[in-house]
DNA sequence: GAAATCATACTTTTT
DNA sequence: GTATGATTTC
């Protein structure tokens, strides 16, 4: 079984007794090794439905599975339990959380939901208090989220945190407090969760007394990018280990890009000593050609803390990697089209390459350069859909047909109402529906046909329902009330698939559309089309020609994110990922120029001058060709007439 | 007192 | 294009 894999693989794939630490470079053929070794646990008689997989992504879990099942048949991948820690929390709470005195149809909530209620129930103590104490100085909602998570995900208590990462909050630790302590009872009692009670309650039922036969459910546990889990995940793993499991952990801390979600590469470097697990390493990379390799390793080598662990391709050689400057932002985009194109009738399909990037809107501009010149893509990354705010307003409307409890949806959807705003709403809200007021009929008619499509005819007629109601609101909301109507339309059909209104609207907190698109389906599978992707959704990924974009100062590294040097750390990992994702060519753009500002009016003609991204030192930059535009553009020169004071005198002129 | 409307500011990455 | 704050309208 498995004759290709490598010696190190081989011993990844084969260990026998024990847990297990594979530290896999990039291109170190990790999926392979991974679903081998799911195959070979199963060979040898583990039973899959007491195997557990947990990935980063929903993606990342079927294609481990649909590898593995290659391997080892169709049935044992359908029995392998599998998904991202969320998912799968969420899916033993539905199950066993009556343990913990949980009703199983409680209603997820995303981040924003999450952030609106903390708002509220802020808001409601200051009713309380009388005082109106201008919210110039507090936190902003999202801000309370971020700290109550960082809180919960490092088990660090809220006065730490405060002082380390959020020290212009400190002053307001007692109000925070309150507000915390008032968000979790409200979710208690309507029944909602958030993203970190899943992992939470998840890891209180593992470790409480009363789930000991559930500690049973799993003899091994399999976790891919190790180095992106939190302290609170590697509580939930321990608790496992401690029932009985084996943990078999991948990961490689030189790609750890996730420390804002507050996952801690501690997992990874202390994976060893606290679970006596053994290590494997994996250095061959059998992606990449010894060039591009010169050139991520020598990014990498400038990293300050890190495992030494130099990759060896195993490849032929190749051409070196090129930094092509452009002179601005337009030219950039040409410059990326021009190439795609050339590489294509070379044969190398759109499907084998991708465009990297930072930031979601860093493809803004190369995205209308595309579309004029007709070059198909799909965009990964950037979570725009259910953000929107006539989409977030019927998720809500169809969370009340499943839970008439959850209040903060009661709030959002009876402010659409005309005549009702937050105070009506704050006062109708706790009613669970139980409401009398001027306007609301139609409102209560429309769930109440929903609920009953939901029970005899499934999602989408439910859906179908309560568009028929929010239709003209938006239309009277909204100038663009079209293309708005046709994404409600694009839920409706994607929910025409799921088994109930629950699931499909657990799964699309838990699992949002990750392409633009992706909720109509795949458009047609042999058609072809290029990546275009964030750095953080390109995780995973190969290709064989690789477009790295906005390499420069303040786009990567975002200048987000260069309070520290830890998070300046981050951001060279990232560029690491971003160029360790390509197999045979690789192109690194420097726009020297590009536009700045904020708002239509600046976007028209304001620009500034770039610097090469610092991660791009001279060491790197001498494993690469230099390709595209050399001229250095220097400051402009001061123009030697005033051409607005001719303006100026020609209308004087014209008011004689 | 509450809702609607207008004005202004900011926009990283994602479960 | 959204989120928040100030102002006007009901």
């Amino acid at each position: 079984m498995f004759p290709s894999l490598t010696d190190q693989q081989r011993a990844a794939v084969d260990h026998a007794s024990g847990h297990l630490l594979i530290v896999a470079g990039a291109g170190t053929g990790k999926t392979t090794t991974l679903a081998s070794r799911l195959a070979a646990l199963v060979e040898r008689g583990a039973a899959p439905e007491r195997i557990l997989l947990l990935t980063f992504s929903r993606r990342a879990a079927s294609e481990l599975l649909r590898r593995a099942e290659a391997l080892a048949g169709h049935d044992v991948a359908r029995r392998v339990w599998g998904g991202t820690f969320h998912a799968v929390g969420n899916r033993v709470l539905r199950r066993h959380g009556r343990l913990l005195g949980l009703d199983p149809d409680f209603t997820v909530l995303d981040q924003a939901d999450a952030a609106d209620l903390l708002a509220l129930v802020r808001s409601e103590l200051h009713a309380h208090d009388g005082e109106q104490a201008s919210d110039r100085r507090r936190a902003k909602k999202d801000t309370m989220a971020a700290i109550l998570s960082r809180v919960i995900n490092t088990a660090t208590p809220l006065s730490k945190v405060l002082h380390h990462t959020f020290p212009w909050c400190a002053e307001q630790q007692v109000e925070l407090k309150a507000t915390f302590e008032a968000y979790t009872a409200r979710k208690r009692s309507t029944l909602v969760l958030d993203y970190d009670d899943l992992l939470l309650c998840w890891s209180a039922l593992v470790r409480s007394p009363v789930a000991a036969p559930l500690l049973d459910q799993f003899d091994h546990v399999l976790i891919d990018e190790y180095q992106d889990t939190n302290a609170l995940q590697a509580e939930i793993v321990a608790a496992m280990a401690g029932g009985g499991a084996t943990i078999t952990a991948v990961g490689d801390d030189a790609q750890a890009i996730y420390g804002f979600r507050n996952a801690t590469p501690r997992n990874i470097l202390d994976f060893p000593e606290r679970f006596g697990a053994h290590i494997v390493v994996l250095d061959r990379n059998h992606r990449s050609t010894p060039a591009i390799l010169a050139t991520t390793n020598a990014v990498i080598a400038e990293a300050e803390h890190r495992h030494e662990k130099v990759l060896w391709s195993t490849r032929g050689d190749g051409p070196q990697p090129a930094m092509v400057l452009c002179s601005d932002e337009g030219a950039q985009s040409a410059a990326v089209c021009a190439r795609v194109l050339e590489q294509h009738e070379r044969g190398v399909a759109l499907r084998s390459q991708a465009v990297l990037f930072r930031a979601a809107h860093h493809s803004d501009l190369l995205e209308l350069e595309l579309g004029a010149r007709r070059i198909p893509y799909v965009k990964f990354g950037g979570l725009r859909f259910l953000e929107a705010a006539h989409v977030k307003d019927l998720v809500c409307a169809l969370r009340l047909v499943i839970n008439p409890c959850d209040e903060l949806a009661w709030f959002r959807v009876l402010q659409l109402i005309d005549g009702i705003g937050p105070a009506t709403a704050r006062k109708l809200a706790p009613l669970n529906g139980a409401i009398d007021a001027p306007g609301t009929d139609e409102l209560l008619e429309a769930l109440e046909d929903a609920r009953r499509l939901a029970q005899h005819e499934g999602p989408s007629a439910a859906i179908e329902r309560l568009r028929v109601w929010l239709e003209p609101i938006i239309e009277r909301h909204h100038a663009n009330a079209a293309a708005r109507i046709a994404d409600l339309d694009a839920l409706c059909i994607a929910a025409a698939s799921a088994p109930s209104l629950e699931r499909f609207l657990t799964e699309l907190v838990l699992d949002p559309p990750s392409s633009t698109g992706e909720l109509a389906g795949p458009p047609h599978l042999d058609d072809d089309w290029l990546t275009l992707s964030t750095i953080h959704s390109a995780k995973g990924g190969e290709w064989d020609a690789v477009h790295v974009i906005h390499l420069a100062d303040g786009s990567l590294p975002s200048d987000m994110a260069t309070g520290n040097d830890e998070e300046i750390e981050e951001e060279r990992r990232l560029l690491y990922v971003a160029m360790t994702r390509a197999r045979d060519r690789l192109w690194c753009y420097v726009p020297l120029r590009y536009h700045v500002g904020l708002g239509r009016a600046w976007w028209s003609d304001r620009h500034s001058y770039a610097q090469r991204s610092r991660f791009l030192t001279d060491a790197v930059v001498a494993t690469m060709d230099r390709e595209g535009d050399p001229i250095v553009i220097a400051d402009p020169a001061p123009l030697d007439t005033a051409p607005l004071a001719e303006v100026d005198s020609m209308v004087a002129a014209l008011l004689d």
